[in-house]
DNA sequence: TATGAATGAGAATTCATTCAT
DNA sequence: GATGAATGAATTCTCATTCAT
């Protein structure tokens, strides 16, 4: 983990892991009320159990905890999005099982992705560039299902594209709830982009509905 | 135009609009390299070319330049998006036609995009609601070509969901340009999203190779 | 009149008065309201149905506003007061007369009355002394009347602590009007300070009554 | 005391109560130069001896350092006026003592009573009328002392304008001390005001040589 | 004379960060 | 390791005053 990035002046590693995880709950909460820039560092420290001297014994500037919130949110998803992935064979309905999942996962987590969508650009050029990259990771990871369930069907480009594609529809379930959440539930926007999606690929439905 | 819901202390409308038109180009120039929260009005006031209390003769807070930049972008991108709608008889070329024009646009305004992606969540909840009305107009515009072009292919709401994707599919391009622009050009990216959406809704390929 | 003390770039003498005097009008409104520092120049200037540009054509700074204010408040009491003790033949109850025309005055005037006391020491030196010099001449006239209605009854020292005394009681009324006026009419507060007064002199109840 | 108004960051309450006693001291020492308004925060917390950060650690608003003069002076002025009352058996003469103590009183803290009588209208109206009702029962104690030393010279409503008499009658002596001062010393002003008080009462004027 | 747009010094307040205890 | 008081640079916003038209 690429925590280390960020400097702690406490020495026990434990400890250190303890904190960061409180103060990672503590500020997901507020930054979900108000944002990164209109959460002070004081709050972050009284929501999270302990004073602001303790705060800064753990991070070096208050982009630190942005940097840690992104970071954990990265690898909560990263760590769903694997348990999903890891154990059957490639198959079309692996793919969809896949894209289910995804979905599901994105609709558990909105909120943090909102956080990371609109905060990110707060990080500097180094922290960002890290957590760009952990999301590439994950798009890859959907392109890799994708090319290696239906090969045949996909160029390298189109399972880059689909990738992507799916990627942002996931986060769009909770970026744009305003508008999605009140047309469609969950299970029923599922549905319907994986029908898209085979139909793109021309995939027959039966597949689909196997699946479901 | 909702402008008016800023307050100015200068009365001649004209002189408002033109020193508001110099304040929106200076702030989206510094909103672009830095985001809202890290700009200052004087930034602002610099960068418009007039001083710190003509800013404030032409806007009540800080937050009414954010809200005249998004309503701003928002108008802009609104007038394109009719002025490339306006004319033709429904077809799947017209529909594609308004899909690379859209596309094309969100290329266009890819920074301003993602400024309002980023800040609009810092309006407060009036304007923030009057900004998200005009994004959903918006989408409705495309929801309203798709389902007069290819009436028989699409349900209302499969018509809204693609709305819907085609909407973000043009905000993601500048979005995420650092993971796309690197794998597509602009056309390459057009001519590819439009034959997903064109392939899941079953419409022969002829119709998008001919529009082009 | 010393309001030339304060300069106008107007040359028309007529003119001037008139704005001014709309200007005083104006500026005692909002000065009972808000006070003088929370009222704004511009305030005073729409108020008094000119633009700001116009008001600063007759004053030459915002202390200016607040000096012809007092000014004005001065020689409306002193002109009010004189017409109240020009006519009759000193006795006592002439004395009572005046005393009971004074705090009558002081009743209509509540408000201005409260703003000279606590907008007062806002003004520089110089006017500062001037509107001093204007209350010394007030207590004067009192002190006057007391001398030449009871020669026999008081020293110059007793009689310049008595006006004083009667000066602050008119100003009392309103100064402290949420703790007296719940207590007393008017006619009763007079009453009962007149008759506080001559028995202090050891001047009969009769004249008193008689009086009344 | 309800200092506790006034929300402070710090949460050690000596430490809290030192430093507003120092901020109280130095604002003091600003007010009586310049008045509130014209005296910054800045400059409240440089002649306090700290930061203007610290100044807010323990104030929420320029408004808190006004009402905690005020509340401080009232506080002085109630101690001061308690311990000159708390012994002696009702009397003339012990209401002679009470009045002169009071005026003397009223002679040590002339400038602080010009503060609050001229700056208490910025407070906001809950303040204002806490305010307002420490100096209502400051005015109840000299009333009291009338009743209880001289029961059969006055009625309820007699002691009540005489308290209120004697109470701005003892502000007045640093509020006109421009007037008052060249005329009298401290104790003429004394004698000759107490002079008409038992006067106006009918009291002996032996009692009143036997008090001095 | 009248207007009102422009100016910028100045004010209150906030908050990330430090450091002595 | 933990605490929280102290700091002051930075920020938003105001308003008296000027001056070109």
């Amino acid at each position: 983990m690429k925590q280390d990035q960020v400097l702690a002046t406490v020495k026990n590693k434990q400890l250190v892991e303890k904190r960061r995880n409180q103060m990672i709950k503590g500020a997901i909460t507020l930054f979900k009320e108000k944002g990164f820039h209109r959460t002070t560092t004081r709050e972050i420290a009284k929501e999270s159990g302990f004073s602001i001297g303790t705060l800064y014994e753990y991070i070096r500037t208050k982009e630190d905890v942005l940097f840690l919130v992104c970071d954990s949110i990265h690898g909560q998803v990263r760590e769903r999005l694997e348990s999903a992935m890891s154990i059957e064979n490639p198959s079309v309905s692996y793919l969809i099982s896949v894209i289910k999942s995804y979905f599901k996962l994105m609709d558990d987590m909105q909120e943090e992705i909102v956080i990371m969508y609109q905060e990110a650009k707060s990080l500097k050029k180094d922290s960002r560039e890290y957590v760009l990259k952990k999301e590439r990771e994950m798009v890859n990871m959907l392109e890799h299902v994708i090319i290696t369930c239906i090969p045949e069907k996909v160029t390298k480009k189109d399972a880059e594209l689909l990738a992507n594609n799916i990627f942002i529809q996931g986060q769009m379930w909770g970026f744009r709830r305003w508008a999605l959440q009140k047309q469609f539930t969950l299970d029923e926007y599922i549905e319907r982009q994986t029908k898209f999606i085979l139909q793109a690929l021309a995939i027959e439905d039966s597949a689909s509905n196997e699946a479901y």
